[in-house]
DNA sequence: TGAAATGTTGGGGCG
DNA sequence: ACGCCCCAACATTTC
């Protein structure tokens, strides 16, 4: 005689508005067991990085507290979805489990196989398409950007924004993980602290970034490219946990201008849809290059460059200010990944793989979608990719992007009074400063033995 | 969502 | 007055 309960299973989706598998749950009419589960197990699974879990943990607690206060609660579970799940199923007696679609090849590869013993059903949660939605005219995935966007334009229909429900009813919750016993957090050394003043995790946090945004998107075309100043919405890391859906996003800033900086900041949500899209169409995006020519690409093994590239410590004060704003809030500049990445890829000749791998673990946006996708277009080898001859150069990049030098005296002090002239490279001062290294490369150098390595492969890579 | 090399043009100094 | 050269300033090409 009880009522059979639903599973709704957050994933990606850490939020109660505007959510399609919660609308799914809440509309069955059975009690909700809101569940995460934390899978660190899977084989190929891309467990969260370091930076990602102290966001995780904040935004669990965010979104068990919003649970609470609707009256139901918020299930923790760890272990591979293949075995926690039918588990919780069997325990429950759930009847369906509703979820997000999965665009990682792991977890989309972990919930086919339980689809056909478990009633899961997934919900568009986390994109604006479903990448099956967006095709060219003859059916293939789009591999250029602009004709992708322009049909994303094109068909989107604005639907509702469903608002956050009063209550969410559910019977007494099976045992749950305490989530301190997770261990999110790191201990020794704590390389997060301060970050509870910088970032605020969980849906109330995303809405208030998205209002702060709000005024300035008209403002986004030009100011979003200069680090120095708060010109980008921040919502990234948001997205990222599905704290706030890009439909809300999309919807909330189409008012609040009418020029570039609308169809500009539009357009950054589309570069992540379309990453979103690209992994799912080609599941090998974060291991290996789109364009098969770069898998013979001489890259350099140099495990000091590495480090030092890592550490903020290259003596190019804008990779520099960069890598180390990265390692010390957990996000850095997009103008700025730019530019680092530039120089690992092409100066440093390191495999975009390596980059990758340190974003992936140091950034609390880090999406598998964005970040391989964001990797492989700086290397060339990616869908619509910059082509692999466009070196930045970091001087010039810095004077043009970070022109008061705000952006690089903040994250770099041993700089803080070089002359102007000089900041950007320092090694041409006169007397340059004491405690800040020489550059770990030529530039002009660097520079050149990109471009030979490129021609080692480019009578086949376009 | 480049930078550097190379080419072109035109003003001005100067014999 | 004229041709020559230099060299910004801008445009084009190449990587």
């Amino acid at each position: 005689m009880t009522t059979p309960p639903v599973v709704l299973w957050f994933r990606r989706d850490l939020r109660l508005s505007d959510n399609a598998a919660l609308s799914a749950a809440l509309a069955s009419g059975r009690p909700v067991i809101p569940v995460f589960i934390l899978d660190d197990v899977t084989p190929g699974a891309w467990a969260p990085g370091g930076a990602s879990r102290w966001w995780l943990h904040h935004s669990l607690q965010a979104l068990e507290a919003d649970l609470r206060k609707r009256g139901s609660g918020l299930v923790l579970r760890r272990g591979s979805y293949d075995s926690v799940l039918p588990q919780l199923v069997a325990e429950t007696g759930a009847g369906e489990v509703h979820t997000g679609e999965a665009m990682e090849p792991w977890a989309r590869r972990a919930i086919d196989a339980l689809s056909r013993r478990l009633p899961i059903r997934q919900h568009r949660t986390s994109l604006l398409f479903h990448p099956n939605e967006i095709r060219t005219g003859s059916g293939t995935p789009y591999g250029v950007f602009t004709p992708f966007a322009r049909t994303c334009e094109r068909s989107y229909m604005p639907t509702p924004m469903v608002p956050s429900p009063a209550r969410i009813a559910s019977l007494a919750l099976p045992a749950s993980d305490v989530l301190a016993s997770w261990k999110l957090l790191p201990t020794k050394p704590d390389w997060a602290v301060g970050w509870s003043a910088i970032h605020t995790p969980g849906e109330a946090g995303a809405l208030a970034r998205l209002q702060e945004f709000q005024p300035r998107v008209k403002a986004y075309d030009d100011a979003r490219n200069l680090p120095g100043i708060e010109g980008t919405s921040r919502l990234s890391p948001h997205l990222a946990w599905g704290e706030i859906s890009p439909n809300t996003v999309w919807q909330s800033v189409q008012h609040d201008g009418t020029g570039k900086g609308l169809a500009t900041f539009r357009s950054e949500l589309l570069w992540r849809e379309f990453s979103a899209h690209l992994l799912w169409h080609f599941p090998a995006l974060p291991d290996a290059p789109l364009k098969p020519a770069y898998a013979a690409f001489p890259w350099r093994q140099d495990d000091r460059a590495l480090r030092a590239w890592q550490r903020g410590e290259t003596g190019i004060p804008i990779v520099d200010a960069g890598m180390r704003q990265l390692w010390t809030t957990g996000w850095m500049h997009n103008r700025v990944r730019m530019i680092v990445a530039s120089f690992l890829i092409k100066h440093l000749l390191l495999p975009w793989r390596d980059g990758e791998a340190w974003f992936w673990d140091t950034l609390v946006d880090a999406e598998l979608a964005a970040n391989a996708a964001s990797w492989q277009w700086v290397a060339g080898s990616g869908a619509d990719a910059a082509p692999f001859f466009r070196v930045f150069n970091p001087v010039l990049q810095g004077e043009k992007f970070d022109a008061d030098g705000a952006y690089v005296r903040c994250y770099v002090p041993e700089l803080a009074h070089v002359e102007l002239k000089y900041l950007h490279s320092p090694w041409l001062a006169s007397s340059p400063p004491r405690h800040y290294p020489p550059p770990i490369v030529n530039l002009a150098f660097g520079r050149q033995r990109a471009l030979d390595a490129l021609k080692t492969i480019t009578k086949s890579a376009a």
